[in-house]
DNA sequence: ATGAAAGCGCTAACAC
DNA sequence: GTGTTAGCGCTTTCAT
């Protein structure tokens, strides 16, 4: 069943068909009724191949994460879809599993199918990499901190701010052992977490221990790993910031474990707070991203670009959401650190 | 960048090009090396729509999922992915919300993209509209239960059992004013776990109590307003089976809230097993899905679908895989129930 | 308002 | 082993 089919059975030009399909406007209505009737009666289905081959759009986007097991994407990877679907839109996931070179695969993939953008969520890709996209004519988003800022859009939160928040709010608290968990997130985005961390200790005069700054994978094992390394050190934390939910959920499972106490014996920050953080016990606190926000302003950003290709891009927008901790019981107060001892 | 111009850089016709791209082993060694390396410098990529059009293939799957907030359906997308990245798949994932008509727009769009193959998980759909798919030549594969057992493979695990599975767990335990909760998953699905559950009591000659039978939505959210349902009852229930873990962790939070200690006052029992259950406290207890062997296993019967389109349908597949009450905490033990009355 | 026809870029049957 | 060429199904320009 194709087109032709279609004309014949209307007594019309092939031509005429197409227009009711694409500029229905410029159809006599009495000749569009009968083509339409005719079309919904054969249930014709256009060939989408030879219809992307002439306009050369596929009305599909690359989503590329980092790990769709880990919640903290598929929240935003939900913003991002909830305005593609809004414009009609579908997505390719792709779960690179913070491997570049399944990345660089998949982005491969993506090109080939011509996809009408990508957007990047923690991508692993080097700037060159992505000017290559880029080049190709297929606009390019990031969420997320990285270091293209002049290349693409991006949209992120600013880690260094979020770890001085986090590591501060240890230390009002009264707690100074404190080590900081990062995962195999962007190099820049760690980078910048142990930044805002160092700031905040600088500030208070307490000397920097890089024995109390480990990386481990970012998976709930990973933070598992990583509590059972700082406790074995022989001058333990007994703060410990995890940058991200997940880390930390495997830090508390890991004192759970080890019949340490939290926050008693050891805080805990997180980062994100997924859905998950305020129900494990006790809840998390957790520096806020406003992680659906991210994955809708991330898709727009990137609709703007598709949808305007062809003007000439001002200038690279770079927007900068806030995050904000969000104080549960995983960190104890002032006041209960001061009753312990 | 096209063919022909490949293949006039080359000095050899298009057919060549073609053939290096698609059957390599029929063109001579050096006419071969020097396309490729022509290929290669100036970074043609085959036109996907062409290329399409001509050989009706897209190595496309179509994912439909109820929800991808759910860590339940990820984990059998991921099972799905794992084995669509190794044949070089990509898919497209479908978040429909557990809204059928959503749903329905989303198979349109898939048919229309024509997709070579599409793994329902938990749908909504009509047997009829099922059919309508198969009938486009689309081949079709469902994971989870559902009554179209003979115009499609499924792949499930026995609700009906783990439901049973379940109630009798907490019936050992000694407790017999038992709730079930369950989501707006298809309805096949909830009568079975309502047919276990009624079975297992039934078996102790417990009179069935229509009022601890709640839908809810399946969320969080859903099984915390459940379980306030549950304990505004005149005579609320001691343990309640939430038919998934996310219904579980609502659950358990609720009662967090409500100052009700589980399982102490209110045991529960989870169904699922997914990655977060034994993080909350505390840890559930529930009947254990193979998630990512469901995905796994789906995605091959559906591979070997697409793979053997042309081969007359022999007969149905229908696997069923084992489910196992994983039990932890949050459901006491006959030993300590007598403990404490 | 409608039709004829030229492509879009590729694959494969057929010829040599 | 390689070239010629006829489509694949659609959109769109150019006529009328």
């Amino acid at each position: 069943m194709n087109i032709r089919h279609i004309a014949e059975k209307a007594g019309v030009s092939v031509a005429t068909v197409s227009r009711v399909l694409n500029h229905p406007e410029h159809v006599a209505p009495a000749t569009k009724a009968k083509i339409e009737s005719i079309i919904a009666e054969t249930e014709y289905i256009p060939n989408w191949f030879a219809r992307g081959l002439n306009l050369n759009k596929t009305g599909t986007i690359g989503l590329v994460i980092p790990n769709m097991l880990n919640p903290e994407n598929m929240e935003i990877v939900k913003g991002a879809e909830d305005v593609a679907q809004q414009k009609d839109y579908i997505s390719l996931l792709c779960n690179v599993e913070n491997d570049a070179k399944k990345e660089n695969k998949y982005i491969d993939n993506l090109i080939k199918r011509r996809v009408d953008g990508i957007l990047l969520i923690s991508s692993l890709l080097s700037e060159k990499e992505v000017m290559a996209i880029i080049a190709q004519g297929i606009p390019v988003v990031h969420v997320g901190e990285t270091t293209w800022n002049d290349s693409v859009p991006i949209v992120s939160i600013d880690s260094k701010d979020a770890a001085y928040k986090a590591t501060t709010h240890f230390l009002e608290t009264g707690v100074t052992k404190i080590g900081i968990l990062y995962g195999e997130t962007p190099e820049v985005e760690n980078n910048r977490k142990i930044k805002g961390y160092e700031k905040a200790l600088k500030e208070e005069k307490i000397s920097v221990i890089k024995e109390y700054e480990i990386q481990v994978e970012n998976t709930i094992e990973g933070g598992y790993l990583g509590a059972r390394k700082f406790m074995n050190l022989p001058n333990p934390p007994n703060a410990i910031f995890a940058t991200s939910d997940l880390l930390a959920f495997g830090v508390m499972d890991a004192m759970k474990d080890g019949n340490i106490s939290v926050p008693e014996q050891v805080a805990v920050i997180g980062f994100g707070n997924i859905r998950m953080s305020n129900l494990v016990e006790p809840k998390l606190t957790t520096v806020e991203k406003p992680l659906h926000k991210m994955g809708v302003v991330g898709a727009r950003l990137l609709f703007d670009l598709i949808e305007g290709k062809n003007k000439p891009i001002e200038e690279v927008k770079n927007i900068q959401l806030q995050s904000k901790l969000k104080i549960r019981k995983s960190c104890g107060h002032k006041e209960r650190i001061g009753e312990m001892f």
